[in-house]
DNA sequence: CGTCCACGTCTAC
DNA sequence: TAGACCTGGACGG
């Protein structure tokens, strides 16, 4: 689950959750982890959350006994512990009843109720991992979300760094400058602005300004500008990637609990607003370290040559169920129109818009045929088609868009 | 059944 | 710049 928007989620799901729950014990771990033991255990704490770009901090906070003269038992913790978790590939948070301990619970706090609940931290992979005493990675730069100053500060003031030598795409991935940014981002971000992903970081980013005048929350007050000033200010305003590298990933937040792979139910909209990343007619290309780039027109001029691009084989989007909401689903009334945008007219190849199967989806017809009516025909791919697992129709309408499989150019 | 792929770091040659 | 570290879902045969 995790770039920085489900970290951050992460973060607001344990708050909700444990809000006025009561934990005790000592807190476990599973067999099988190879990460640290948590040496905490307390008759009464709280728990509570806050996140930092792709890092999210767990405080164990000791209840003081109301009987003054209670001691604290020996051995039982009366100071608060940090613990500080990355969360690989596969990491997040659930808060369960014990009788329903997801698979894969690797580390486990037990409230003090009489069936009592546990908060665990869940990882099938086991990239993830926790810290005990741990603070922020020092090399990790500021929160691309939540440290939006300095943040740009940190970026700017190191162009020279020989990090920034290096496609633009795969500094993204830099955590010491975009602390938050993952591969689902990367790509979205880039895409937005019609950036060729493998353009050298330092030209894109050199002419940015280190102070982004034009915050959030303070739209530019008292400025008296000509139209025409505030009319390229604007522009520059939204084409600016830093600025992006911090909005873009706040809409995802504001998508409210899910992202990727979320819980089913709300997973549909995280797809849906996806408008690059693993959808039908956009490119894809291994970048120098093996991770797939999807985007759209040029790659730019530190492409792989060589390469291996992905394997136009299979793709799919996982539904698996960890959601940070209660909502209920409600009911998908996401008009695909609205999220589909214009579709690209075929590019040389790579990857098409593949045939949908006869299977289920019948309303995609029309989206479809519109895709269909720009698109020149000269493809073949094989399509291979994901399920999507969700039913409704909107559902079936966004996976249908981005369902298809990409053929890779040969590689020769 | 087997192959490929996945939201990310880490560290060893 | 490669592996290593892992599990599991989607496909292909």
């Amino acid at each position: 689950m995790p770039e920085g928007p489900e970290l951050h989620l992460a973060s607001l799901y344990v708050n909700k959750m444990c809000n006025g729950v009561v934990f005790t014990g000592p807190v476990r771990k599973s067999d099988v982890s190879k990460s640290p033991d948590v040496p905490f255990t307390c008759e009464a704490y709280r728990i509570t959350a806050t996140s930092r770009g792709k890092e999210v901090k767990l405080t164990l906070t000791p209840i003081k006994s109301d009987d003054p003269k209670q001691r604290v038992k020996s051995g039982h913790a009366d100071q608060p512990m940090a613990v500080v978790f990355r969360f690989g590939m596969s990491g997040y948070f659930r808060f369960t009843k014990e009788e329903e301990l997801p698979k894969h619970a690797h580390l486990r706090f037990y409230s003090k109720e009489k069936p009592c609940r546990v908060l665990s931290y869940v990882d099938a992979r086991r990239f993830g991992s926790w810290e005990p005493n741990g603070t922020w990675q020092p090399e990790r730069g500021p929160c691309i979300m939540f440290e939006y100053n300095s943040f740009r500060e940190n970026v700017m003031s190191h162009l020279t760094d020989r990090a920034f030598d290096r496609p633009i795409c795969e500094v993204l991935l830099n955590q010491k400058y975009f602390n938050g940014i993952g591969n689902y981002l990367r790509a979205e971000i880039l895409f937005r602005l019609n950036i060729p992903p493998f353009v050298p970081a330092r030209t894109v980013l050199e002419g940015l300004e280190s102070q982004d005048l034009f915050d959030n929350e303070k739209p530019v007050k008292n400025e008296i500008t000509d139209t025409k000033t505030k009319k390229k200010r604007m522009k520059e305003e939204t084409a600016d990637l830093l600025r992006l590298c911090h909005s873009v990933p706040l809409e995802v937040v504001n998508l409210g609990g899910k992202g990727y792979d979320p819980e089913k139910a709300d997973y549909s909209d995280f797809e849906a607003w996806l408008q690059c990343y693993y959808v039908d007619g956009m490119k894809s290309l291994r970048d120098h370290n093996g991770r797939t780039m999807w985007f759209k027109g040029d790659p730019g001029p530190m492409a792989p040559k060589d390469s291996k691009s992905p394997k136009a084989k299979k793709r799919a989007k996982k539904e698996d169920d960890h959601d940070y909401t209660d909502k209920k689903k409600v009911a998908r009334s996401r008009s695909v129109s609205t999220s589909k945008k214009k579709l690209v007219k075929g590019e040389a190849m790579t990857k098409m818009p593949n045939k949908e199967k006869e299977a289920g989806s019948k309303k995609i017809k029309t989206e479809k045929a519109l895709r269909e009516a720009n698109t020149p025909h000269h493809e073949k791919k094989s399509a291979r088609r994901r399920k999507s697992s969700i039913p409704d129709q909107a559902a079936c309408a966004v996976s249908q868009r981005r369902s298809g499989r990409v053929t890779r150019q040969s590689a020769k």
